[in-house]
DNA sequence: AGTCTAGAGACAACCTAGTTGCCAATCCAA
DNA sequence: TTGGATTGGCAACTAGGTTGTCTCTAGACT
């Protein structure tokens, strides 16, 4: 059957959502609550050596008060604590918290086990021939979200 | 290669995002400014026969103060337009013109156009295959988006 | 030294797309 | 006729982002 093109852009929004918002939910079961993708993202990204805000920003492609709010976020929940730089008194060293390195993993557990149970459903083969397919299309793996609320509101009602 | 699950759930915004972008881009060219998905959504629905208000809003799932608000931009726009019912005087009866009939075309005919380039890339046989696996996994199609600024920051800077 | 430029972070004001609470007008049924 | 339910609109709020402007500090150049 020939679908149309805006089916495809629903299936896939769609398949999105589903894994974000199982995401979503079980991370608030396993204790963290109203964490989203751009979160733990953001967290992976400090991680990696975006050690202040600025470069923070830079890197998740948003400007630096958006950077700011999230740290902000982060560091009220202790995922990530900030110290005064003593060589460069401008800037707020940003450390991954033993609690952020937690949730890292237990966010790749989680998303491990949604994939785990698409596997068992359409095999394997089949999931893996998907992801091959939109790896072929160059699609780009999105640097930031750009999407209030778009994780929070929960599908079931 | 076993992906994690993070690339899966990232691999299917970034092909939404691909194709919402590209859409948004393209209808702009055709004449219709700032017109994103959920705007197409909304003037179908109404077409099939939400013709209030709060009808929309409960189609959409969405408050109807949210659904208002979507019909003053169509109105504005003149993708919609209302007038007092006469049987029940509490409501506006929406219709939708034969501007917003055209943008529906258009949006119809620019999807499939991105659907026909990404067949052409990776094989009809393969795209097809992605669309039944990803229904077989039982996605729902979203029935609003939740994504304010989703789709309205343009990609390239 | 002194000055100049550039970067870091913070504040205020604004935008957008939603939300809830409340309210007047209207319809309809007991 | 009266009371419950529905319509649409208003106001105030939230969330996540934006731009503009500001101060402080670092580093470079004279």
């Amino acid at each position: 059957m020939a679908r149309s093109g805006a089916d495809l852009a629903l299936l896939l929004l769609g398949g999105f959502r589903a894994l974000a918002d199982a995401a979503s939910a079980e991370l608030a079961e396993r204790g963290h609550e109203k964490i989203r993708p751009v979160h733990d993202f953001a967290i992976r990204t400090i991680d990696a050596g975006a050690d202040t805000a600025s470069e923070l920003a830079r890197q998740l492609g948003v400007s630096k008060q958006a950077a700011a709010k999230t740290i902000g976020f982060l560091e009220e929940r202790g995922y990530v604590s900030g110290q005064a730089d003593p060589r460069d008194s401008r800037r707020r060293l940003l450390t991954v918290t033993d609690e952020g390195h937690a949730l890292l993993r237990t966010g790749e557990e989680v998303f491990d086990d949604l994939r785990a149970q698409w596997a068992e459903r359409i095999g394997v083969t089949e999931l893996e021939r998907l992801e091959e397919a939109l790896s072929d299309l160059g699609i780009r793996i999105p640097t930031h979200f750009d999407a209030p609320g778009y994780f929070t509101n929960s599908p079931t009602e």
